[in-house]
DNA sequence: GATAAATACATGTTACTACATTAAATGTAC
DNA sequence: GTACATTTAATGTAGTAACATGTATTTATC
């Protein structure tokens, strides 16, 4: 259904404002479809994207302000995320070695094994968008918001 | 920059995860900016949210689960945020006289300020984003999204 | 080498969200 | 018309987020 049916808005400014309400009312589905998927595993979205940053890094620790920047978080919740991944025993955390203010973390087998019983669900969703759009159409959206994005570095200095 | 630079993830499962992740990343990173522009005006993005549903109504009335469904909130959330709304004056809130669970939320004098003194700063930024990409592009994203959304009802009776 | 500034993380506080529950009004079956 | 389910909104509670601040450590400047 169109954006303009879904929020019962007739008329946009212009496409960029179009744009900018599609993507927020979009994202919002998204993770509502998400936390349904993730409930059952007691984790959260935000908790899930960190262990998915921590497996990409395989054996090698990852800071904890690396992982807030990759997920555009504030530091704060990042490390209050971590202590959750902790309590559960997803996660391990280490003081680093080189620079002592810094503390390292990385996954566990545990949390390996929950990602493994997650994933084929996560994959079964998202290939059942491809009901919906093309993996060409995808591609091309992706690469589009990652072209949007480009304007943060042409605002600023206005 | 591409989605794989800014989380630091070279490989994706599928163009659709690609996608999935990067419309988090990138709604996230709107709402940061909107939170900056909104930030002065005392009000949050939920509650621009709702003044701007409140607008397009005129002087028609609208309930709170129908603010709800337009967000894609939970109805407990519209409550609370109206009564923000309602302290800083920015709307009014009547019991509906056709049915009386219901309540008739409108947008004030002062809430209609707010906005026109709100929207030429959203309008710049969101013509800010024409340096990254075309008005046609933006559709394109828009409509795109819009057919994404739509794996929902075909996903119902899995 | 001492001092100032910056960095990395943690935490207290306040506000917001999800979820369950409550309360009132309406709809439906009999 | 009464009994039961549904709808609509509000609220209590627990968890989470944003923001400011605190503490420890490192880097830069003199």
């Amino acid at each position: 259904m169109s954006i303009e049916t879904d929020i019962k808005q007739k008329k946009f400014r212009s496409a960029f404002q179009r744009l900018a309400i599609n993507l927020t009312y979009t994202s919002n589905w998204l993770g509502y479809k998400q936390l349904e998927l993730f409930k059952e595993h007691d984790i959260t979205s935000q908790q899930y994207n960190v262990l998915r940053i921590l497996r990409g890094q395989q054996s090698n620790p990852i800071k904890v302000s690396d992982i807030a920047d990759r997920m555009l978080d504030k530091n704060s919740n990042t490390s209050r995320l971590i202590d959750k991944l902790l309590v559960k025993g997803f996660a391990k955390r280490t003081s680093c070695p080189s620079d002592r203010r810094a503390v390292d973390v990385v996954i566990t087998e545990t949390g390996l094994e929950l990602l493994s019983r997650i994933d084929p669900i996560l994959e079964e969703w998202e290939n059942g968008l491809s009901a919906s759009i093309t993996e060409e159409e995808a591609e091309l959206v992706s690469s589009l918001l990652d072209k949007m994005r480009e304007s943060d570095s042409n605002n600023k200095n206005q």
